[in-house]
DNA sequence: GAAAATACGGAGCGGTGCTCCGCTCTGTCA
DNA sequence: TGACAGAGCGGAGCACCGCTCCGTATTTTC
């Protein structure tokens, strides 16, 4: 998309990301779109144009986060304990969920609805979990009844559950703790 | 409250609840007010001096199911085996949050605010499951390093993941599973 | 039946998401 | 360089939300 557009679009464009990254960082995911276009410096109609969705604009500030996560998760499926590589593929995942206030639920809604933009990138990352979970589960370490969704929604409960908390960071790091001694075999 | 108030404000009281209920129960905590004080067939005005709030109405809902899950703790702490004890009341617990979809985010929202309506009855249970894990960290069933409010926040959390789920029910118990294991020593 | 107390209801305010369309500005081509 | 097509812009407008405020209606009391 850069280039190809007029000046004036991919400077709004730019504008209006700047902003909603501010926003959501402040607000959480439903901040006031409104809000976003008036600190872009841009009319409402500009925002809906460039991002028809809220999902669209979640997708661009979030896709190339996700496409990490996803390439993280691939090169931690060679790491030799794979229990571990879980372990740690799991924490970075719900580090990653602090930045904005109602990630989780995004995240979540955008599995559940194809047609949400913000879709293709959860999908794939939640596959190449997936791919982490089955070697866990192969070499005996994690849980055999436990699959790559139950893995993602339990991820997606303990970041909600340390939205709702005064301290979201080690809330998050209890619950993951109890969680993965949960997730253990036996 | 019943008997001194007036005939009409009585009924209207009852017309609300009836019609808060069920919102609540077709589209979540989050229902429009507006909606049930329609279906009650009164004004909104009416509606907001009989629940000044949000949390005013789902107290009333809810407060005699609070109440017993305090009463049901207590209960169960004189079972012979403290962690199955805790294990059941977790289970009643969020089994009870599957009727209002956004229920978790209420509960944990009222424990932050101590001015909230539903604050006192949901304080009460979360003390209620606290002596529970207690006597069950005591017997050396349950890891020591987790309070009552990080086991309601896990509790909620995995409710929360239920209703992003399609089959709540059962979601809901395997990440219950999960969670128990996770919870028990070593 | 009159007076006092209480409850009622909805207009109205400021906010939300989202659409639609007349106008502006940019890139292109002669 | 100047004109023109069309991509891009912006905000008025719609329907909804939570919530307040106050003139009116109803119930209770005397």
């Amino acid at each position: 998309m850069p280039g190809t557009a007029r000046v004036d679009a991919r400077r709004n464009h730019d504008l209006l990301l700047a902003a909603a990254r501010e926003a959501f960082a402040e607000h959480g995911t439903d901040a006031s779109l409104r809000d976003i276009a008036r600190q872009a410096g841009v009319g409402i109609g500009t925002l809906y144009r460039h991002f028809p969705t809220r999902e669209a604009l979640l997708e661009a500030l979030l896709r190339s986060r996700f496409d990490a996560l996803r390439d993280r998760a691939d090169e931690l499926s060679q790491a030799p304990a794979p229990g571990e590589a879980l372990l740690t593929w799991l924490s970075e995942l719900a580090a990653g969920s602090v930045t904005y206030r109602g990630l989780p639920e995004s995240v979540m809604t955008a599995l559940r609805d194809d047609r949400s933009q913000l879709h293709a990138s959860c999908a794939a990352m939640r596959a190449a979990g997936g791919r982490l979970l089955d070697r866990a589960q192969a070499a005996g370490e994690v849980r055999g009844d436990v699959t790559a969704a139950q893995l993602l929604a339990l991820a997606a409960g303990l970041a909600w559950a340390g939205e709702q908390s005064a301290d979201p960071v080690a809330m998050i790091r209890q619950l993951l703790s109890i969680a993965m001694q949960g997730l253990a075999t036996r």
